[in-house]
DNA sequence: TTGACATATCGAAATATATCGATATATGAC
DNA sequence: GTCATATATCGATATATTTCGATATGTCAA
């Protein structure tokens, strides 16, 4: 499997989304520290068993679109940006022809 | 499911992935036209049975990464690539700051 | 060391997905 | 109309994924 595949099946499922959606702009919560959120917190917030939670987060962070530090009991996330506008620019690549690979044929006209 | 999570989950297959590739850059092949291509092209490249590619292909147009016409009894496919640049300007969002859904708080250091 | 707590891993169940062969549908040729 | 061909759909099977409860691991406090 690819590093795009990973991501992209990393970001194929609701749970998964909302992880994401809740690491950009999490409340004020009990383990949130410096904009890195606890596995608890996550958790609360989805309504999903722990070990589920637990399942999420190691994909996120097998597809680099999440980063984990152990502080103590907790583990705490960021966002990877670098991953998503990595993945952003390899779509962009996709649409238009400025890919190295392209250029044999026309697949575009409108 | 939304339309993001369509696109992704359509992009977490190798198969498509091949599929989005060959349409990129097809041979001369028979049915290949104005860089359109025919299932049955997509078939020979893939080595897959035509239920599983027309499977497939039902899957990419309704994300909407490809778009289907037919003519006569061939179908014939091509990359949307507005749906590719969307998706990359979305992912493209979700790494930065610019959401207007962000903003309470520091969720990116690195 | 013992106890409490945060997270990871295990094993199982439910659901989803990829794949195929068989068959149905639609279209062009005759 | 009948036949051949291109694609779609159906039903089945194999594999993957999501989810959970139970248990293991690791860490802090006393």
């Amino acid at each position: 499997m690819t590093s795009h595949e990973l991501v992209f099946k990393a970001l194929s499922d609701p749970a998964r989304l909302r992880i994401l959606s809740f690491l950009r702009k999490p409340g004020s919560e009990c383990c949130t520290f410096e904009g890195k959120v606890c596995a608890c917190d996550i958790e609360r917030e989805l309504g999903l068993s722990q070990a589920t939670i637990s399942h999420h987060m190691k994909i996120l962070v097998a597809a680099e679109l999440v980063a984990a530090t152990k502080l103590g009991r907790w583990m705490h996330y960021r966002i990877r940006s670098e991953t998503f506008a990595t993945t952003a620019a390899w779509l962009a690549a996709q649409a238009g022809q400025d890919s190295p690979t392209a250029g044999t044929r026309d697949s575009e006209a409108a």
